[in-house]
DNA sequence: AAGACGGGGTG
DNA sequence: CACCCAGTCTT
């Protein structure tokens, strides 16, 4: 482990960038990135809403996965107008396996939004763009300096990580202070001049050069001015607070399934797996499976209800396990979350909005 | 400031 | 398994 700037000398040294340091960063990253760039389908075009949508589907999720979802996406709804006017299910359901369905449904609300209140037409500015549902800081600054060309920085996990190695800053860029310090660096350094190449540069090397793991230093176009490898500290940096281990929670799945089709309940819009559909999850853990009685929903309690529903004896009724990584404390049990059921087609659909626990739960049981 | 929110790639 | 990804919203 290398020594590391003391933070009194960081904030010393941000107000200290040069600007002859600043032109020679952005001319070479610049220059860089027009040879090196991946072809990303979102790179070809400076439609405000094309490349809204890129970027919400990339936040917390790699470009390479987002890829297919984006042109799939596009196709189907190719303007905000086409998808202001959409069913929020379909639009969930090209958003099936992506995760983070919260995006979808923001997605959809900001569409019909700008549609009603600014005739579709996007705000032109970072400041404005955050007023909006789902555009944080960060997705504002990406839409105004692409599509618009404002010289608005933007700071994601490989901006983070690229300038805490540049200017060996330990800054924790997982805490709200620490984002902050690194905005208004990222705000120093920010060109008039392509704005938009600078910010896709540096996220840039970040996915593709200065990757978390052993960087590459040898292919780096702006390692000679890298503070952090030159004293040695790169690979260390950036300095992130450490996230507690998600929890596996087990949940017992309903799979009611008659001859082409399966029984799924419409979860509550709110918490995990918003406003999808699943074989009715309930919670299988000890501790919580008291409160799922109280609620009149355990798992017991549903099969007689499935049956009594179902009406017939065309359907088959099993159980299967399941467990679903969850942040921190589990949650209330599923079953409290059910607003509908609904007999669908299986094979699903296209477009099923289903989050791949349940995909994976309909194929283990339904499979052959 | 801390937690919720998915799923998958990589060492 | 640990880490983390073109983050945002809620409490």
């Amino acid at each position: 482990m290398s020594t590391r700037a003391p933070a009194s000398i960081i904030s010393e040294k941000k107000q200290g960038i040069s600007a002859s340091l600043k032109d020679r960063l952005h001319a070479r990253l610049v220059e860089w990135f027009d040879v090196h760039q991946r072809k990303l389908p979102w790179r070809t075009t400076k439609d405000p809403y094309a490349i809204w949508l890129s970027e919400v589907m990339a936040q917390q999720t790699r470009v390479e996965t987002a890829i297919p979802y984006y042109e799939k996406f596009l196709a189907a709804y190719p303007t905000v107008h086409h998808l202001a006017e959409a069913p929020l299910e379909g639009v969930l359901g090209l958003w099936s396996g992506l995760g983070y369905y919260r995006r979808a449904r923001m997605l959809h609300r900001t569409a019909g939004d700008l549609c009603r209140s600014h005739s579709g037409r996007f705000p032109r500015t970072k400041v404005e763009l955050e007023t909006l549902s789902g555009i944080g800081p960060y997705t504002a600054g990406a839409i105004a300096s692409i599509a618009f060309r404002e010289p608005a920085s933007v700071v994601d996990g490989n901006v983070v990580r690229v300038l805490a190695r540049i200017f060996n800053d330990d800054a924790d860029g997982r805490t709200p202070a620490g984002l902050g310090h690194f905005r208004s660096l990222a705000d120093a350094l920010i060109h008039d001049d392509r704005p938009g190449d600078w910010n896709q540069a540096l996220m840039e090397l970040g996915a593709t050069v200065c990757t978390p793991r052993e960087p590459a230093c040898g292919a780096c176009p702006v390692s000679e001015w890298c503070e952090g490898r030159r004293v040695g500290t790169a690979s260390d940096l950036p300095r992130l607070a450490k996230k507690p281990k998600p929890i596996p929670v087990a949940y017992d799945a309903l799979v009611a399934a008659g001859p082409g089709r399966v029984l799924l309940a419409e979860r509550s819009h709110e918490g995990l797996f918003g406003g999808l559909l699943e074989p009715p999850l309930f919670d299988a853990n000890p501790t919580l499976s008291e409160a799922a009685f109280t609620a009149g929903m355990s798992l017991t309690g549903a099969l007689g209800t499935v049956h009594h529903t179902l009406s017939h004896r065309k359907f088959s009724v099993a159980v299967h396990r399941a467990t679903q990584p969850v942040d921190g404390v589990p949650a209330l049990p599923m079953s409290s979350a059910y607003v509908a059921f609904h007999l669908v087609a299986w094979p699903l659909p296209e477009g099923a909005r289903v989050s791949t626990l349940a995909r994976k739960i309909l194929a283990f049981s339904l499979e052959t």
